[in-house]
DNA sequence: TTAATGGCTTAGAATTTCTAATTCATGACG
DNA sequence: CGTCATGAATTAGAAATTCTAAGCCATTAA
């Protein structure tokens, strides 16, 4: 028996945006711009004929509608997500979702990390992102900064460095402390070295940096 | 709580073609070409990290990991299907324009469908049509034939099979790939089927047709 | 040995999806 | 009131995905 189904991708960006009541942050969760995912959910709407939203000027609204929706489809992706996990404990080698700062995604090379060897494997496409905060819940696995913060609790390491007008600055990788040196981790800081190309040396550097 | 899903329109191509247990069939009903069927199957693959089917020279078998894997997608399909449905009645409540060529229409019953208990309720009379494009522009809903013919980017699937001087033969479904399994859909086929009296079995001979 | 079948592969075309930039409406705040 | 900041809507064009078409291969049947 065939199954009549919307557009998947629509719903998964319904599904995101209902449960952040917001496409912003719907779309960090999605790894893209609040544009494609309002555009993802119009289109949506418009094969189903229905408003899922009510769009007010600071945020969204479920309509009846869309509220009724909305618990079916997170149980759907729930169970697609859950027999994913069961059927292919690979993933458990899954992709760290990583965070860059704005700052230094200026540095990186346009496309990365999609331009480094295998690393695609390893790593989703980054989002924008300063916050440990966004390590600690979970949101994100692991982040990329130009400076130390304060991460209490969480792994800190300078891992590569690069030259900012003329005075040399550190990568630092933050991520929970059961993910560092797992084999994503250790694909990500290898890439970056060489990408950077110079290897940082052990003990000095870190610490010229405020939180 | 955000999901990690692997490529939703490969498991869609994997769903079909394990109920199939091939990708040419498959590929008729989502309306593309096996190719596209095979490759999205095989990057779904490539994702998870395991294999799903046992390629064989003429067809396909599912591994252990398939076979666990796909009444979990199933599942999940359903309750999207059945969730859309209810969620956008418009969309679900119209009965279906249907064509019949005048061949077929030989085989019917004098006063078919209202013959068929509530299938009124599903599809009007039909008018005789041959003509494909007539879905794709949206004058009939669907078609049914006793051909297989060319039609790219609509559904089109062997529901039925009836004796026609000595030799059995099929009859076809041809609609846009969004109808495809919807209520209506469903309730036509399986009124043809009882009507016809022999089910069609999935893989085996609905096949020995060209294009 | 020949024909037919069904999956695989590949380049390039077609289509979808995304980004980036701008616009708009609203609410917060001095 | 102005001025800002916020978040959604809307574009054109870029990027990425998905599809087709055509040829290949191994297998089966006649």
């Amino acid at each position: 028996m065939s199954h009549r189904l919307p557009p998947l991708n629509g719903l998964r960006a319904f599904e995101a945006s209902a449960r952040h009541l917001s496409f912003k942050t719907a779309a960090r969760e999605l790894g893209v711009t609040p544009g494609a995912v309002s555009q993802q959910v119009k289109n949506l709407e418009g094969t189903l004929g229905v408003n899922l939203f009510r769009r007010l000027p600071r945020g969204l609204l479920l309509t009846e509608v869309g509220s009724a929706y909305l618990p079916e489809l997170s149980r759907a992706f729930r169970i697609i997500s859950k027999s994913t996990e069961a059927v292919a404990p690979a993933l458990t080698n899954r992709k760290l979702q990583i965070g860059v700062s704005e700052k230094l995604s200026q540095y990186l090379p346009a496309n990365w990390p999609k331009c480094c060897v295998d690393l695609l494997s390893h790593v989703t496409r980054p989002i924008k992102a300063n916050d440990p905060e966004l390590v600690r819940s979970g949101e994100i696995d692991g982040l990329l900064l130009l400076e130390r913060i304060h991460t209490r609790g969480l792994s800190n390491e300078a891992v590569a460095s690069i030259c900012d007008q003329g005075t040399d600055r550190n990568i630092f990788f933050v991520c929970s402390i059961g993910l560092a040196g797992c084999s994503q981790s250790r694909a990500l800081v290898s890439s970056l070295v060489d990408t950077f190309s110079e290897p940082v040396a052990n003990a000095s550097f870190a610490d010229n940096e405020r939180d």
